[in-house]
DNA sequence: CTTTACTGCGTATGAGCTACGCTAATTAGC
DNA sequence: GCTAATTAGCGTAGCTCATACGCAGTAAAG
């Protein structure tokens, strides 16, 4: 009745919105339980040490109990991807649309940070979980006294979440990259040094020369600049977009 | 003599730089062979369906054989990175720095969208084997005669790759998923229709009134169009800040 | 009280990565 | 040419995983 049959069936698990039957043993699970075991796994110990007996053992519960949940490890992952975004915090009132892009862009990525496996995790389709939402809305809210077309809006949101993307997934694969070997970082400008040869690759020499590899930096501060740099470039082109269209 | 050994053992692998030894029998196998025989593999059947026994298969050798080759199989999806990306086509001459960085971001993503797994492989740590330091090349050419100094120059490239890289992490994923299962996507308005609050998502509640989920983009065009969107916006951006310290 | 539907779980299968050690090939040094 | 050193290929086996299947016990429905 209240539920049409039409939801994927992992958007419905998201919202919570599966069949409410009566009968039978009252669960001694809930999806939350196991999204919530599975993630504070991943946080503690990978992404690897993330399999069905190691969350069913934190669970006090056995490996198969949580495929009556879960149609597959697949379908508990994407779970994770959207409960590991929280919701974002509200926008600052009254601020204007680059304030409130920015803010919102840092949000993301504070969030993120908070689990290093989630660039590993694949995107299965269009944002659909509630927290993945709300945070599309979070964006497009800001964009609310712009002037731009709905589909304008959404072609913004859509860009500055493809940067943020891949900015998460560059910084917490070189951070994850880093902790496993540290050496191929701060011997980097010695091992360029070693292999690039500058008759054929010149204009990398060149850099080389001036030294920009050189300072070992302590690569998060290096990553949070970087970060900063390239969404403010990508906003300048925003705020041309919006005085052309408006 | 000739090899210090500083080099990171992977890095060394990629280059070819490894030690030359003379004894025992001849390897029938090269690293090269190991490494196409698995991008070849994953081409084919996807990246799930690289296993250390079906390269091995496909080469007509035992398992373990590769294992005198490669130290794991992390190490041989390090190669596929490498090697999946190809060396660059030359930027085009005397052209101005903008419709250089299109070309080369154009050129990237074509090259990548050869290898549909690209985006699923984790990347280890700072661009550090032959084909990736050649692209990085390329772009730092592009920059040539813009007068940046050469930290404006890494910065901007930094930037362009974190974008290029979301647009080709997302790209992908989405694709691989409209494979999987398209409903998602084909079904993307209705679902959102059955599940959005428009008290708690105002904004995307108006976009969506705007009816810009409704059609059912043929999906490769819309990705398209949306790449190259960003990208114009970020150049816009690179602009002004050409502009700015010049 | 019986039926029904559902939860939890034990077992088993098959696939995957890789440590270990053996065999055979090839070259270095004499 | 002969011996020792070194290395490639590979067979075996151990461990971890995901998951199909079916059984047993439980709570609501009739």
């Amino acid at each position: 009745m209240s539920e049409q049959p039409e939801l994927p069936a992992d958007v419905a698990l998201m919202w919570g919105l599966g069949d409410v039957t009566k009968r039978g043993p009252k669960p001694s699970l809930s999806i939350g339980d196991i999204t919530s075991a599975a993630i504070e796994l991943a946080d503690a110990e990978g992404l690897a040490a993330v399999s069905m007996a190691r969350v069913a053992e934190r669970l006090g519960n056995s490996t198969m109990a949580l495929y009556r949940h879960v149609k597959s490890k697949d379908d508990l992952l994407t779970l994770m991807t959207d409960a590991a975004l929280e919701r974002p915090e509200p926008l600052p009132e009254d601020v204007d649309w680059r304030t409130g892009l920015t803010f919102w862009a840092n949000g993301v990525l504070t969030a993120v940070r908070r689990h290093r496996w989630y660039a590993k995790l694949p995107i299965s389709g269009p944002p659909a979980g509630p927290n993945n939402l709300a945070w599309f809305d979070s964006a497009l809210g800001a964009l609310k006294d712009t002037g731009l077309s709905e589909e304008g809006k959404v072609g913004v949101v859509m860009g500055l979440m493809t940067y943020v993307q891949g900015e998460i997934r560059l910084s917490l694969d070189l951070a994850s990259g880093f902790v496993e070997n540290p050496e191929a970082f701060t011997r980097y400008g010695a091992t360029l040094a070693r292999v690039v040869d500058p008759q054929q690759l010149p204009a990398l020499a060149q850099v080389m020369a001036a030294g920009v590899f050189d300072e070992v930096t302590s690569f998060d501060e290096a990553d949070e600049a970087d970060f900063d740099f390239g969404l403010q470039l990508y906003l300048d082109g925003v705020a041309g977009f919006i005085d052309r269209t408006s």
